[in-house]
DNA sequence: TCAAAAGTGTTCTTATTACACCCATGG
DNA sequence: CCATGGGTGTAATAAGAACACTTTTGA
């Protein structure tokens, strides 16, 4: 510990695994490298951390850069500091995922976000660095998140039905849920509220609209209640 | 990204959160710090990233001086960056965990070695820097981890007794568990092999031996169960 | 009147909980 | 012969899985 300069010569990045849910799909958004090195390739939004700045702070930052949105879902995923992850020298990243209701997103936010694009998460392929594998970290963790906390709402506008949720947990979990199981689930927790309001302009019956009612949530976990959405634990091959 | 060398300032460290099992207690390996900043009070073993050394290995070299120990169980839990969490600069840590049997462990290991002791997660107060804060950190994950899966087993030696599986799923989760039902479900499993072996020189019935069969969980895995020793959703509140 | 998705209950199976007594050993 | 922990089963309850038809709307 007494030659310190000798280690004060790395860098450090956060990266942000950004999700979105839109037509039944999970997506992430990425963006295209418009310099070198791996220049061309779709790359998670991502940045230097400034001197003064923390780590989550950075990454509220290169959200808000890339999307126009604060104040939103945000955790830290992992720490990716393989010795020659980065082409420039010794980088050390620290990833984060985010939530955010694609509908608040607004393309505009600054030159960094019009280089950015939604991406289906089943078809990204080829990402720049070790993001690819840094991604599938990320999805790693909200699946089990999703499972046991409930953050999927984060997801979709404050009023939804609940077969937008379900597709949402289906999209996520990547399986299929039998309709009326889970709503029977999820409605026992009771942390939806139930509008009574209906869809408009679909081709077909509306269904009702719900919210999920954060101040229940809470007297929830007071009361030694664990959200939990999981599925079975023999998982059946078919 | 014009202007590399001002990013290229920050310290890296790991820390590593290492977890024994004696006494029925879960203990935390700890360091009294021998120097500035901090000198007298104890701290998780941590060490600077060396520059060509993956974060991983820093771990490992870590636990290696620490213990003696290589080849253990280490799983990174989170990273630590506010600006002014070290008094020197900018130093960033990434903590793991690991979970080593207390028997293997060698108290000679090296200089750094024999500053180290043994404390009770319980009783543990007042370490230096943020190393609570990481500490609860990993130890939460090590709850969440025990529960999914078979981890518990690198605590204990190789040929343990139900009794003492239960008493360390007990001091991890801090909660009182039912013999029979726990026998059951760990049974069940059929993950545990019975040594026919008994327990000597114990001034009661002897208990028979067991030991954790990493062959029959990889065909386990591979057969879609899942490891889960949780508790119900709705913990009784007494 | 058709197409599309909404909404709704019951039965069966499996998992979880609660609970108490006899057994084998060493001192 | 006593103290200590080892070892065992059952019944009641709760949770999960499988499954099909009627309703409402817009086109």
């Amino acid at each position: 510990m007494t030659d310190l300069g000798n280690y004060f010569k790395a860098a450090f990045t956060v990266d942000n695994i950004i999700f979105g849910f839109d037509d039944d799909d999970l997506k992430v958004l990425l963006i295209k490298r418009g310099e070198e090195p791996e220049i061309g390739k779709w790359a998670l939004p991502g940045h230097f951390v400034h001197q003064g700045e923390d780590l989550l702070q950075a990454a509220n930052r290169v959200l808000e850069e890339t999307t126009g949105i604060k104040n939103v879902y945000l955790e830290q995923v992992k720490t990716f500091g393989t010795v020659d992850r980065h082409p420039l020298g010794r980088v050390i990243t620290v990833s984060y995922y985010s939530l955010i209701k694609i509908a608040d997103y607004n393309v505009n936010a600054s030159s960094f976000a019009r280089k950015a694009k939604w991406h289906s998460i089943s078809k990204v392929k080829d990402l720049a660095f070790d993001h690819e594998e840094i991604l599938n970290n990320g999805f790693q963790l909200l699946k089990r998140r999703v499972r046991r906390r409930p953050v999927g709402f984060e997801l979709l506008p404050p009023k939804f039905t609940l077969t937008e949720l379900q597709h949402l947990y289906e999209a996520i979990l990547e399986t299929d849920l039998d309709k009326r199981n889970f709503r029977k689930k999820i409605l026992s927790m009771n942390l939806l509220v139930d509008l009574n309001e209906l869809q408009e302009g679909v081709a077909h019956r509306p269904a009702r609209l719900y919210k999920f009612d954060q101040e229940k949530y809470r007297n929830f976990v007071a009361g030694g209640y664990i959200f939990d959405l999981s599925e079975s634990k023999k998982k059946v091959v078919k």
